[in-house]
DNA sequence: ATCTTTGTTAACCAAATGGTTAAACCATAT
DNA sequence: ATATGGTTTAACCATTTGGTTAACAAAGAT
């Protein structure tokens, strides 16, 4: 492993055990086991790294959503695809949800950049495909954006705010990691029953 | 106003937008319009206003969710109350929930103190309140705890997320509210038509 | 061999930051 | 009027923190 990935992994842990405020660069460093002047060596300052690993956390979500939401499938299976597999990836990077949405609240200068990115998350053939479902009789006539919104609250809440989940319904990190296996079938079910007509 | 709520206000809106590790001592004083000396001459030190802000803001909310947990209606009318409730409140303190949510996961040891508190909220009534409806097939066979996630993910989540939620599905501020408005009503009707049988 | 580029470090620096101190202010009781 | 107690401030302090510098090492290139 090269200097810059171990700062980079290093840099991933502590960002996203902390916070961009809460991180310091000599925990970094020691994280990474060099100097800290390494770390301007190779990424300038903590911004632009912090930058780095922001984006690259982000774009590891994104492009998944967007493959799902401009598929060819209807929206009841888009549905079932994209819970099922938001589940199973963020199983394996369990701190990516909160990171991201912590992150974003707080750089709210920063979103607007991460916006204009060509892989940003763009749900409009969706929202659409939503609309031409309920003319079509299939699904309620429900805002669309209201159908969005249950889809990401349902799959990311869990996740995002797990300590407070965990502990105001009293759920173990074993229960949980069951409940969320569960979920990946569980959420479209309930979803689906509550938009189909 | 007396120069303690003065502080009160102040650190409160300096916490809420920038978190504790983001937030400044000297800023919170500024706002507050005193000098920096009389945040601890008030309240001794960081953590301790911290604590104080957080504390507040927590229990603002979790009796309004324990007295609706706790009543004597059934399942649905729990569901219904407590999103409609839920939602009005926080549109009148849209910070609430994201600041909770991300203080929570950024000081786990502090989460055992509150967890302790009596007014925590506590949800168990609940759950075997739907254990029992699902025995007289109310309710779908479905684990009460998904039931719970459910509930306080589609209510909590576009608060929580919220930069992220209005830049993915492309929300305005004004949209935002009437969606939230809209949310009282729907997400209840959504929920019990998801669980029940 | 030596020059040059790249990687790495110890030591250092200036600014920011949480916190303290000692003096001033001000109301109220004596 | 003045002593007393809480309130408020300017100035100060120690530490932390992000960032820099200059020297050193290692590895190719000539």
């Amino acid at each position: 492993m090269t200097t810059e990935e171990k700062i980079f992994e290093s840099a991933r842990t502590i960002f996203q055990k902390k916070g961009f405020a809460g991180a310091r660069m000599q925990e970094i460093a020691d994280e990474a086991g060099i100097n800290k002047a390494m770390l301007h060596y190779c990424f300038k300052n903590k911004q632009l790294l912090f930058e780095a690993i922001f984006m690259n956390a982000f774009s590891q979500l994104a492009p998944q959503i967007n493959e799902i939401f401009n598929s060819n499938e209807s929206v009841f299976d888009k549905i079932k695809k994209f819970t099922q597999n938001y589940i199973s990836f963020v199983l394996h990077n369990p701190i990516l949800p909160q990171f991201i949405v912590q992150e974003m609240n707080n750089n709210p200068e920063f979103v607007l950049v991460l916006m204009n990115h060509e892989n940003r998350p763009n749900p409009s053939r969706l929202i659409a495909q939503i609309e031409n479902e309920i003319k079509l009789g299939i699904i309620k006539p429900i805002a669309p954006k209201q159908i969005l919104l249950d889809i990401f609250s349902m799959t990311v809440f869990p996740f995002a705010a797990q300590i407070l989940v965990k502990n105001i319904v009293q759920i173990s990190d074993e229960e949980f990691l069951l409940l969320m296996e569960e979920r990946k079938k569980l959420i479209a079910e309930q979803i689906i029953n509550a938009i189909k007509k």
